[in-house]
RNA sequence: GCCGGGAUGGCGGAACUGGUAUACGCACGGGACUUAAAAUCCCGGGCCCUUUAAGGGUGCGAGGGUCCGAAUCCCUCUCCCGGCACCA
């Protein structure tokens, strides 16, 4: 770590930074205002859940923000840059558990904690717009949208074989669900058989995956992981009757050209006709043994493609509807009931899994789809042969190539009605009920008579009472609140109960960014007039983990409502930008890993500005990035160097004398005097000057790649410090402009230092409240440097002006004495001039 | 296994639609200032060979190709990271 000697003279950013940071609040720079003619920008970063403190890594996604938020202030935009709180969650509830505060008053203090953290970034938000999840006036409004759902349909409970985190004592989603594992606690999940309820996303997954169409300015791996997440496949589902019995069992191929060469068909453990196709077989007991054991077989053992492919026979067949083979009926581990019809038609010649269980159990394999590169034998055969070929052994299909077959077949299906296409998805239903306290309570009553009944409108919020006992039980700690749960029916007035468990914290979150357009709204979640004209959000900011997650769920919600009429986009977010994490000795920084870097101790040493600047300097934002202590240090001599710089001209403005003895710094630069080059010099300067707006610029309205943008400013510097060193500068406008913006460019990124020169210039009024500087293009042409290359290597320069004819370029190179000796005796070929840029000389 | 993304000095990383590879910063070496240190300012640097100077060769994970010219385009391969993972 730095020695930082007190008595070294370094920039006050300690006086500074309060004193801009109370500006800002002042002046309302962060007040979106309604009643502005400017176009509006929505910069909305993913609000946070209250921990108890930020690190530098979470202090990366909201100084992004920042930069933008400020940098289209600049440009002229009425930004709305609003904060809240996902604040609904377990950790606050699993530390009250161990006998710490309540939920609220441990997530209220947090809050508090993280806010002065933000302020002390320098990060500024629109805070009149605050919104908490866990307040009763936001949750009341969640479970309004639970309604809403429950309205359309799109809320139903059901039984249904569910994820349980053992640790976290409650179900999951199965985006929740990682490799296994809970995504909160990395504890294995297992299955559990509960009532649930669930959002209907299955209804919207072709809608989901069409929309992303839309979705232009979002990173195309987000989008790829949604596509893949919502897993559509188009098929036939094809009925296969069940000899000696009614039933006909379906099966879902995206394989229909192979059909005439399924062998066998298989059912998963859990499908519904299993108990009534071997109710008469003598191996009933081993079958039921064996489904028994397929079903305890954790998640992790299931889903994992390694696991050993283990069947029964049931003793039963069913006819092949095509050619009327009678095939024998499976039941089979490796058959998922919550995908496709939970029944299987398998042909072993063309699937892999097929072939290897065939194998193993001795069944029937045969060759439908030929390789037209080597005629296949199916007792030869190694391993299933998946890829397109010529049809064979599949009576009039016989000849045709199996992409055309496959449209014939299913044709042919849907005439006989004997199967019909269909898509399916991997997408499931959204569990949304939680057996924990520390969530917005669903809001139904269960009544005696009546059923089960939703809570009137009127009647909300359900509020969520604050007396209870934590104890961690797999049920909802309400369901011992009398109080809460016992009430009486709203229709027949008799006894009811209400639902004790609560709401996935994703439901809170799917609709936060509605919110912020009217937070104290009491009478409806959300202004419509106000959402339609704000949004969809213009710049989206938050971490790759919610990918799918949060990402998902609120392009659903936004569909939902859409479809209500409540709101008049069909997409949340117009642009998306994912930004990494920053890793600490090469690990994601965590508490339990020991590797947190805080930031108030930075703050405290360095200042905020040199943090932020750090950390828009580390790399490009949507990377992952290892902080580095030294680095912080650049950062910090970085923003003395212009401090100084800038200081040095305040002198020269003032006229008051800048060589003075006592300062060794300035008595230096006086005293390097070199051969006086001024007029082309300033030229000079002047064109680096608006060479670094245009690239700065660039930087901010392309991929954000503040870290460019930086060493584009960083250069400037550099540039104007040569200038400055090699000769007495008299005043002169093109040093001002340079400096002013090198001041005005690094607003966005460190705004206290930037305010504070600009005011020590002279300057009147935030920096902010300037408008973003414009290069001049006329700025950037003068005399130009041409590399010259003798068959593709570089071997000499020429100067000549940016508008020399080719001509007399050629004329320029041939007489340039390098050129001469390399082109000695060889008379050039050919000469290629990429005009500004190089010559290249054929021989 | 499938689908993405990536590999550039000692390190983080630049390089526009193919056109001076290594900008900017960190670390390092040298110098100035200083009693000294810190801080600051200036200079230096891919690697190899040669050298008084200058110069030459080579170099962007590996190998090949296209082109006057390739980090960038094409083919083959290796390794790393992320997502999905028995999806029929």
């Amino acid at each position: 770590m730095v020695k930082m000697a007190q008595e070294v003279e370094v920039y006050p950013f300690k006086d500074i930074e309060p004193k801009w940071q109370r500006y800002w609040e002042e002046i309302g720079l962060f007040r979106m205002d309604p009643s502005s003619p400017k176009p509006k920008y929505y910069c909305l970063m993913m609000f946070p859940y209250p921990s108890s403190a930020l690190h530098v890594g979470h202090g990366r996604n909201y100084i992004i923000g920042d930069v933008v938020a400020r940098y289209k202030i600049m440009k002229g935009f009425n930004v709305l840059a609003p904060m809240g709180w996902d604040a609904f969650g377990l950790p606050a509830e699993n530390a009250a558990i161990k006998g710490g505060l309540h939920p609220k008053v441990s997530t209220l203090q947090n809050i508090n904690t993280m806010k002065r953290q933000l302020r002390s970034w320098g990060v500024g938000y629109d805070w009149d717009r605050e919104a908490t999840s866990c307040l009763p006036d936001y949750y009341k409004w969640t479970q309004w949208l639970f309604l809403q759902l429950y309205k359309k349909g799109l809320a139903y409970k059901k039984r249904a074989a569910v994820n349980w985190c053992p640790s976290c004592q409650t179900v999951l989603a199965n985006e929740q669900v990682i490799a296994g594992c809970c995504e909160r606690c990395d504890t294995q999940v297992t299955q559990k058989d509960l009532e649930q309820w669930f959002f209907k996303i299955t209804d919207y997954a072709e809608r989901l995956l069409d929309d992303l169409k839309i979705l232009k300015d979002w990173p195309e791996r987000v989008k790829i992981m949604q596509t893949n997440w919502i897993g559509r496949s188009e098929g036939v589902e094809i009925d296969f009757p069940v000899d000696g019995s009614d039933l006909k069992l379906t099966c879902f191929t995206t394989r229909v050209d192979t059909i005439y060469g399924a062998t066998y068909i298989v059912l998963a453990p859990e499908h519904p006709y299993v108990e009534e196709l071997i109710k008469d077989s003598e191996d009933r007991e081993n079958i039921l043994k064996f489904i028994d054991e397929a079903r305890n077989e954790s998640l992790i053992e299931r889903a994992s493609a390694t696991v050993e492919k283990k069947g029964m026979f049931t003793g039963r067949f069913v006819i092949n509807p095509v050619n009327g083979r009678r095939i024998p009926l499976w039941i089979a581990n490796y058959v998922l009931m919550e995908y496709g019809t939970g029944a299987v038609m398998a042909v072993p010649a063309h699937d892999q899994r097929d072939f290897e269980f065939a194998k193993k159990y001795g069944l029937d394999i045969v060759v439908v789809i030929d390789n037209p590169k080597g005629h296949l034998e199916a007792s030869k055969m190694q391993q299933a042969y998946i890829e397109e070929g010529i049809m064979i052994n599949s009576h009039h299909f016989d000849g045709l190539p199996s992409q055309v077959a496959i449209n014939k077949i299913a044709d042919f299906m849907e005439e006989k009605d004997i199967g019909r296409r269909a898509v399916h998805y991997k997408l499931r239903d959204w569990l949304i009920s939680r057996q924990r306290y520390w969530g917005a309570p669903i809001p139904i009553i269960y009544c005696k008579n009546c059923g089960t009944l939703p809570v009137p409108e009127e009647d909300l919020p359900v509020f969520l009472p604050e007396n209870v006992r934590f104890k961690p039980t797999g049920d909802s700690p309400l369901k011992d609140v009398k109080e809460f749960v016992n009430i009486r029916c709203y229709k027949c007035k008799g006894p009811a109960k209400r639902e004790i468990d609560t709401m996935d914290t994703f439901v809170d979150s799917s609709w936060y960014f509605l919110r912020y357009l009217s937070p104290k709204e009491e009478k409806r979640p959300f202004d419509t007039g106000l959402v339609n004209k704000w949004l969809p959000v213009d710049q989206y900011i938050g971490g790759i983990e919610h990918a799918i997650l949060h990402l998902m769920y609120s392009r659903f919600i936004v569909k939902v409502l859409f479809d209500l009429g409540c709101v008049n986009f069909k997409e949340p977010f117009e642009r998306l930008f994912t930004q990494g994490m920053i890793i600490k000795d090469g690990a994601k920084m965590s508490k339990s890993k020991g590797n947190v870097v805080s930031p108030d101790k930075l703050i405290e040493r360095f200042g905020a500005d040199t943090v932020r600047f750090y950390t828009l300097f580390i790399g490009p934002p949507e990377k992952d990035a290892e902080w580095s202590d030294r680095g912080v240090e650049g950062a910090w001599r970085f923003l003395n160097r212009v401090w100084r710089l800038a200081e040095q001209f305040v002198e020269y403005k003032d006229h008051r004398p800048h060589l003075g003895a006592e300062h060794p710094d300035i008595r230096h630069l006086g005293a390097r005097q070199t051969t006086d080059h001024r007029p082309k010099d300033i030229l000079r300067l002047r064109q680096k000057t608006h060479l670094t707006i245009k690239n700065v610029t660039e930087d901010m309205e392309g991929e954000f790649h503040f870290n460019t943008a930086l060493s584009s400013i960083m250069e400037l510097v550099n540039e104007i410090y040569d200038y400055v060193g090699s000769q007495l500068p008299a005043p002169s406008s093109q040093l001002k402009e340079a400096i002013e913006t090198v001041i005005i460019l690094l607003a966005p990124f460190v705004p206290h230092i930037s305010e504070e020169l600009w005011e020590r210039l002279g300057n009147k009024g935030s920096i902010f409240k300037l408008s973003w500087p414009e290069y001049d293009p006329q700025a950037l042409i003068q005399e130009i440097n041409l590399v010259v290359q003798i068959n593709g290597k570089v071997r000499s320069k020429v100067e000549v002006d940016s508008d020399s004819s080719d001509e007399k370029i050629r004329e320029a190179v041939l007489s340039d004495a390098v050129v001469k000796k390399w082109t000695e005796n060889k008379s050039p070929k050919n000469i290629i001039i990429v005009p500004k840029r190089l010559v290249n000389v054929v021989v």
